[in-house]
RNA sequence: GGGGCGGUAGUUAAGUUGGUUAUAACGCCGGCCUGUCACGCCGGAGGCCGCGGGUUCGAGUCCCGUCCGCCCCGCCA
């Protein structure tokens, strides 16, 4: 029997201990976070995962026999990351009393004490400020994760996780399980492939979204559904894209996009609740969240994903451009003649012309230098260059190329349009509309973080929700000169929009809908099409024959031959949602042990290779490439 | 696939127009110290300057290549 563990049972963890506890004798077990030898006492702070307690070895402390002796002297010897037991008495710190500290009131004057473990010297501090670079962190993850800052973060996953469970539960949602090795289907996001022995040569697909078995649910009678799910993507990573995440996923039977809605919101409102004590009902008494439309995203944000928590938005200014034939300036012209209607039409692969206009207060602190800057961050998004023009108190523009040749009518119409005032500064950005929109997105971002006008994430910090709805079905796909739907292509149109079907595909509408926190995409679905009827609409404007549908989804358009309710649903984000929540600014701060951009662990060192008899077995030649 | 930033003791960084012994802080090791809690004081050790090539009398510094990390575009629910 040993004496810790065996005989000597932990009786508190050591974040618990207050002054009430004084006089108690007690056990504790952790890490030593800090020794402090003092030649007479030694101190040591114990740490586990609940807080940190005091220890004090004194060689002299009375009543206890020679364990104290001891225990001071093994105590001397302990360094950072040692596993220790201890045992010995509460007392108070009188007045020595650490205000900073949970247990601050009081210490523990130890009486006996092992030394489970000892450990190296770890690479970095277990602080909860470090300066220590990313890199050597996801090296050591499980040193990374003995720090307060990380062991909160992963406790808010915990919380959700069981605010989710147990809400749908309440709520009449099965918890049920999709498979993760699934049919490899080409289209959409890339899908790292696992070979099958078996089946040498085929190949399964770990799933990127359980989309369809989630629709099958609903097909087999299961009516709500939920599942907290991890996902597959073999894309490029972001800041906020991880190749395996985890998702809230959801589908319900026989409801509205309304319907969807309201259930998610309720869900948000109480994670809120929860994990931050934010009443949300404070700052959406309806209890809902508001509703843009994606065009009107588009137009002032130019992205479906905007951040409310400042303001700035964009103008699009090309009807106005258009209106005054280009307005004297060499550049818009073109754009305004390909447009000889006058009408803007969306739906064609367009040029556009955007204005940003930052208002004189904040214009006042943008230095000459920092606004020529700006012309490097837009360049690195494929942007020619970014005009920019000040405004004075007649409307006149200064400092800026647009000033000599533009009509004072096109000026006037642009002044009016972005509601330009004395001293405001306007960036403009024209062509291609993809890479306008990309390009003034970042830079309303860009600008606001550098104004200092975005509040701070987490605790104390703000949070703006948006619903973005009724983006069109389809996008135009200039490379392949067709139409390719906007997200899947069992999404459905807004029954007003079924005649445009195969008149105007550009125009159609749909329900699908995307979750927006704070500029962060968090969760995005749809009204799924059931009826098989405008399925073969859908799949004629988008020139898929029957055969290519067949190979692709057969199953599902099987399933929806055989009485498939109306349904929808929609995948929230659970990492970007803890990411929020926690204010972290990184996915990699919420997921216990994330890939770096390239995809590898640096601790692991996964992906790695494989041997030859494995690869033999699966019929697999790795090839070379020295390309 | 493209653009940008970075890589120097265990860690974080400094390192001038290329110049002889590559600095600092924290950490680490040793010693001293009964009240610290970012303990203090004294002393010490510690370097493949990411890697490979080149230019040069001489490279952490300049050039070429390459690897790794980060941010963004493309891509991606």
């Amino acid at each position: 029997m040993a004496r810790f563990i065996d005989e000597l049972k932990r009786t508190h963890h050591c974040g618990e201990l207050r002054a009430s506890n004084e006089g108690a004798e007690i056990v504790l077990f952790g890490w030593a976070a800090n020794h402090r030898d003092h030649g007479g006492c030694v101190f040591v702070d114990l740490r586990d995962r609940e807080g940190i307690t005091q220890l004090v070895f004194d060689p002299d402390l009375k009543g206890h026999g020679d364990g104290p002796k001891q225990a001071y002297d093994a105590a001397q010897a302990v360094r950072s990351e040692w596993v220790i037991g201890i045992r010995g008495v509460v007392v108070s710190r009188g007045a020595n009393k650490n205000p900073r500290l949970a247990t601050g009131e009081i210490e523990v004057r130890v009486v006996e004490m092992t030394i489970f473990n000892k450990a190296d010297t770890p690479p970095f501090e277990i602080a909860d400020k470090i300066d220590t670079g990313e890199e050597k962190r996801l090296q050591y993850r499980y040193l990374d994760l003995r720090r307060a800052p990380l062991q909160h973060m992963l406790r808010v996953r915990h919380r959700i996780n069981q605010i989710t469970r147990r809400y749908f539960d309440e709520a009449g949602f099965l918890e049920l399980e999709t498979p993760v090795m699934v049919k490899y289907t080409p289209g959409g996001a890339r899908n790292f492939l696992v070979p099958s022995r078996m089946n040498a040569g085929k190949f399964y697909a770990l799933a990127e979204s359980p989309q369809l078995f989630k629709q099958l649910y609903m097909v087999a009678g299961f009516d709500r559904y939920f599942q907290i799910v991890k996902c597959f993507r073999d894309e490029d990573l972001r800041v906020d894209r991880q190749p395996e995440f985890t998702q809230i996923d959801v589908e319900m039977s026989f409801v509205n996009q309304d319907d969807v809605f309201k259930v998610m919101e309720g869900l948000v409102f109480r994670i809120w609740e929860t994990v931050l004590g934010i009443d949300l009902k404070k700052q959406y008494p309806s209890g809902r969240f508001p509703q843009m439309p994606f065009e009107e995203s588009m137009a002032h944000y130019g992205n479906d994903k905007p951040d409310l928590r400042f303001g700035m938005p964009h103008s699009d200014v090309t009807a106005q451009v258009i209106e005054h034939g280009g307005g004297g300036i060499v550049f818009w012209k073109p754009i305004a003649d390909k447009f000889t209607s006058g009408e803007y039409r969306r739906d064609l692969p367009a040029e556009i012309v955007k204005a940003l206009r930052v208002p004189a207060e904040h214009a006042s602190k943008l230095s000459r230098a920092e606004l020529d800057k700006l012309e490097d961050f837009v360049k690195g998004m494929g942007s020619k260059g970014l005009a920019r023009a000040k405004v004075d108190a007649e409307g006149n523009w200064l400092q800026s190329p647009l000033a000599k040749t533009i009509t004072p009518e096109l000026r006037a119409a642009i002044n009016t349009a972005v509601g330009a005032k004395d001293g405001d500064l306007v960036f403009f950005q024209f062509g291609r509309e993809s890479v306008v929109q990309t390009v003034m997105a970042n830079l309303r971002i860009h600008l606001a973080k550098k104004l200092g006008l975005i509040p701070e994430n987490g605790h104390g910090g703000k949070f703006e929700f948006l619903w973005v709805v009724n983006p069109p079905l389809f996008e135009y796909d200039e490379e392949r000169k067709g139409w390719a739907t906007a997200h899947h292509a069992f999404t459905r149109p807004h029954d007003d929009c079924l005649e445009l079907l195969e008149k105007d595909p550009g125009k159609v509408l749909c329900y699908r809908y995307d979750l927006v926190l704070n500029g962060v995409e968090i969760g995005g679905g749809s009204i799924r099409l059931h009826d098989p009827a405008v399925q073969a609409k859908v799949f004629r404007a988008l020139g898929i024959n029957d055969e290519d549908a067949r190979q692709k989804f057969g199953f599902l358009l099987d399933a929806l031959r055989f009485g498939a309710p109306p349904h929808g649903g929609i995948a929230v984000g659970m990492d970007r949602l803890a990411m929020l929540l926690a204010g972290a600014d990184s996915l990699r701060d919420v997921i216990p042990f994330p890939k770096t951009q390239k995809g590898t662990d640096l601790m692991t060192d996964a992906p790695g290779k494989a041997d030859a008899p494995q690869l033999a077995e699966l019929k697999i030649r790795v090839v070379e490439s020295n390309t």
